[in-house]
DNA sequence: TCCCGCGCATGACAGGTGTCACACCGGGAT
DNA sequence: ATCCCGGTGTGACACCTGTCATGCGCGGGA
């Protein structure tokens, strides 16, 4: 019997994957969390085989708890389950010795695949992900450019971005124009969304 | 015994949820379906006794599949499961003659109560969502103000909407400066992010 | 009836945005 | 040592964006 912990936010959703999971006579919920932050103190408590986690939560994103777990040395291996198949994501997840990477829109069967083959100690990349990943190459923005578009991202103003990273206001301008055209896109708003897409910043 | 058409893009999730009413006794899953342009075809072909429609799907979202539904005088009843609780959908939905509103998190047996609700010629809705859409108020924005913000919403640059409505790009940008003075946002794009959040585009 | 308010529409103006040419510095390659 | 490349940084310029004053037409009260 392999002992599940579930990680998602929509509490009807966890409900309901906790209901697919049920029907597999060789898996068992042990859990169920709705918060990141959450994770590390129910792991420590019903000590799973394996931990599925959703990126999107409150707290503590997915990857970040899986991040936590890995430094902790955590038994549990851990099984991404997401709705953005974002090549950054996977390349993170990867980064943090996540085994499975799941997407929401996978068939019906292959969560309960992934968590057996993790739990043997084996990966599960969904292959359209993967595929998605190595097409979209290496990060090609550099710290200050990532930065810039992070506080783009969050609202901040060009007059207080500069402030805030001590530089004059055409400078911040033109980090963003690079960035802008390493991604193809030609608004501050776009290069942002367009970054976030593949997972850069 | 009740029969259930569920409509959800991502498949997964679909077969989750297909579980988690099948685990109820009075409840059968008849059909699934996974783009809103599928739901009519596969409510004529498995004349379900209520639908479940999720917002976000490629095709049509749902809330237009119900308002289709509604005109076409089609014999089940409508439960909208959707992830955002905005108070704009929310009023689309009643105004559509939908009877049942669950957010994806709510508590796991809120589903299958509402499901038995609306088919009983009830009314389900969420509190906190009735709520919240109380307090919103009413769409305070123009239908010229609206097209624009959606258009804006698509990536569609100034020039092009006023070619597109047969306008002037200042009158374009007058718009956008209301509808912005309006939501109380100070960027076109701030404003189409409130505007989506509203539920008003 | 007259007028007020509202939606629609326009062009002008100030300020923000994106691009460019340019400069400096540190680290490899030759 | 020298050259070149990439990251960092700056100001100037053209263009786009948001705001304002203004005008038109229509429908609902006084």
């Amino acid at each position: 019997m392999i002992r599940v912990l579930l990680a998602d936010d929509e509490h009807l959703i966890r409900g309901a994957v906790a209901a697919l999971l049920g029907l597999e006579a060789d898996l068992e919920v042990a859990a169920e969390v709705g918060r990141g932050d959450e994770v590390a103190a129910a792991v420590a408590a019903y000590d799973p085989d394996v931990a599925v986690l959703d990126i999107d939560m409150p707290g503590a994103d997915g990857l970040t708890v899986a991040e936590e777990l890995a430094a902790a040395g955590a038994r549990c291996s851990i099984c991404i389950l997401t709705s953005f198949g974002r090549p950054g994501y996977l390349r993170r997840a990867m980064a943090a010795g996540v085994r499975g990477f799941v997407a929401k829109d996978a068939p019906t069967e292959e969560l309960a695949a992934a968590i057996r083959k993790v739990h043997a100690g084996g990966r599960y990349l969904d292959a359209e992900l993967a595929a998605s990943a190595m097409a979209a190459g290496d990060n090609p923005l550099t710290a200050r450019e990532r930065e810039i578009l992070r506080l783009i991202g969050a609202g901040t103003e060009t007059a207080r971005i500069a402030e805030l990273l001590h530089l004059s206001e055409g400078t911040v301008r033109n980090y963003l124009s690079t960035a802008m055209s390493k991604l193809g896109e030609s608004s501050r708003f776009a290069a942002v969304r367009a970054a976030q897409e593949m997972g850069w910043i």
